[in-house]
DNA sequence: ATCAGTTGTTTTATTAGCAAAACATCGGTT
DNA sequence: AACCGATGTTTTGCTAATAAAACAACTGAT
């Protein structure tokens, strides 16, 4: 794997925590209507002095701007990023559970670790593959009938499995 | 979200940083017959200082086992940990490319970020979906050039999308 | 007006992962 | 024997993200 593959991961956007503390504050404005350092902090259940260092960060990266009196909002660039997070967790969490059948836990752990690595193209395609997937025409019912019936006969794979290259007939790597 | 959910994020098995060690081991094995930390090192393309350090806590770890002559190779738990990434990434990347049609370096991309941090359970049903998507199955077959075609037909949407959750008739988280 | 609780910030420390540089060691050449 | 190159380690420093603790400022109740 060249290396320029496997480093692209630290240059993302944004990262895990950053995701977090600006999704925190979307929530926070619709349940609340206001967000505040320690509003953060307690949903995130850090402390108010990691949030607020994190989100200090966050107003110099100009993704969150800070009223007269401390109450803190997404700038627009702010409300596009967490926008583009949220819909690559609906759409991958609703994959996992619907679809895959894990249970909602299980989707809704994976969902969050990989909302924020997924770049726009993949975040598009899986949402068009999807909403197809679950639409109501009959070929992807019939698929999903099938797929789902498959699963329920199939007995356990051993996993890891050590032979999806020559199970996919694959050149390995 | 709840807390216990997002900062399941740190709680991984591994990290990226040593899911790639231990399957640039693997790699180096396959390739030259044998691993050092130098080899490590020219292959992720960091210092030999930095996998030095990496190296010697997973030895530590018991992931990674050292020569009479300081040549390295896996243990049966990193042998174990590597077989389970590498067949997630083989997953992943074939789905992202052949059945979402995203191009290869993409694929390649996204399946890097995301090997590590999938549960097996996901990996395990992430593969039964796309070795049966994949087959000569009639009806998998019929279902995926119906997708493609719509593929092509579809104007791009907007990304992000605002309103998956109304696309899907999900209540929003 | 004082006291308690909440809030926000700063400082100190920790961990993971890297770079850079110094250092030691070994192997082969000349 | 002296040297060069490759190798491995250690030390120092950096960044991101956290905790913990100290501190200042504001709010409200009595």
């Amino acid at each position: 794997m060249a290396s320029d593959v496997w480093k692209e991961y630290e240059s993302n956007e944004i990262s895990h925590s950053v995701a977090h503390h600006l999704t925190a504050i979307h929530e926070l404005m619709d349940d609340l209507g206001y967000a505040r350092v320690s509003d953060v902090a307690r949903a995130l259940e850090i402390t108010r002095g990691s949030a607020s260092l994190t989100l200090k960060a966050l107003k110099a990266r100009g993704l969150v701007v800070e009223d007269h009196n401390k109450f803190l909002k997404l700038s627009e660039d702010g409300r596009r990023i967490v926008d583009s997070i949220l819909a690559k967790r609906a759409v991958v969490r609703k994959f996992l559970n619907e679809v895959l059948k894990l249970d909602e836990h299980q989707a809704e752990v994976d969902a969050c670790k990989v909302e924020h690595l997924l770049s726009a193209q993949t975040g598009g395609q899986l949402l068009h593959f999807v909403h197809f997937l679950l639409s109501d025409d009959p070929t992807a019912q019939q698929f999903l009938a099938e797929f789902w019936s498959k699963l329920d006969q199939k007995e356990e794979w051993q996993w890891p499995v050590q032979d999806v290259d020559q199970l996919f007939n694959l050149e390995s790597r």
